[in-house]
DNA sequence: CGCATTATCGCAACTAAGTTGCAATAATAC
DNA sequence: GTATTATTGCAACTTAGTTGCGATAATGCG
């Protein structure tokens, strides 16, 4: 089991994830509560998060760290596996509601777990 | 335009791609050229080959950055969008064949660049 | 072929994300 | 209120990838 203790600090993370729909960048976070906790516990705390099935993780187009909220998932078994898409130019996050589709893709091939997108956002791609 | 001159590192390099259909992690090569060439070097080639749409990159489960042959690209243009699968047991990255069904996915919410999938491959999957 | 030009290479030093060990602090249980 | 021990901050570390620069070698031209 992850969390142990309610702190300040982890209710503080908590509620990022709260108030926020798509994925968070651990990086951001750092950078976000820079003069509030050190980067190594916001790595923790993301960890425990992650044991207690909370939030899930993935990398990113950089190669960074990003975390989401997990939906049914509870402490003993994670099966929120819904797909997130980064856009190439804004790079922000969204998670995918899951539509069943995918594990056609590969079938016998392969066990999917998750599945990871990129490419331009709406939004972006109207802006040009 | 990325690659000018000919020269035999950029040759060794090349030809770790013609010999293997998946893809490749920099980080492979750094180790496997580690008595032959500097990892500077590999980086620069790949990025030049990437220049040229010869190889095209991604990053893995770890933040690995991935690189695997592009199959019907110009020097002009990138068309080849195909999804990669890399395993969670042995690291593996696969490219599969494209085969259309993943734009249904998300239809007009975005536009879809890549398509990256993790799980259990074939040969984990039957050993576990 | 020989030479000048300049792309490529090796090296060392750097950056940025994430991790770890340890002593200090603070949440919980009694 | 106190003892126990999880959590935190700090500093030092690791690892992947990048950069500047002088040395080397591929190419083009006479």
């Amino acid at each position: 089991m992850g969390i142990i203790r309610k702190t300040k600090h982890f209710q503080k993370v908590l509620d990022q994830f709260s108030k926020q729909e798509n994925a968070i960048s651990a990086n951001y976070l750092v950078s976000h509560f820079n003069d509030e906790m050190n980067k190594s516990t916001i790595y923790r705390i993301l960890d425990k998060l992650e044991d207690d099935n909370i939030i899930h993780s993935f990398v990113g187009v950089h190669g960074l760290k990003w975390y989401a909220k997990c939906l049914d998932c509870t402490v003993k078994e994670h099966n929120d596996n819904h797909p997130h898409f980064q856009c190439e130019k804004c790079n922000e996050v969204q998670c995918i509601s899951q539509t069943n589709n995918e594990s056609k893709i590969i079938d016998a091939q392969f066990l999917v777990k998750s599945v990871f997108l990129t490419g331009i956002c709406n939004r972006c791609f109207s802006t040009c």
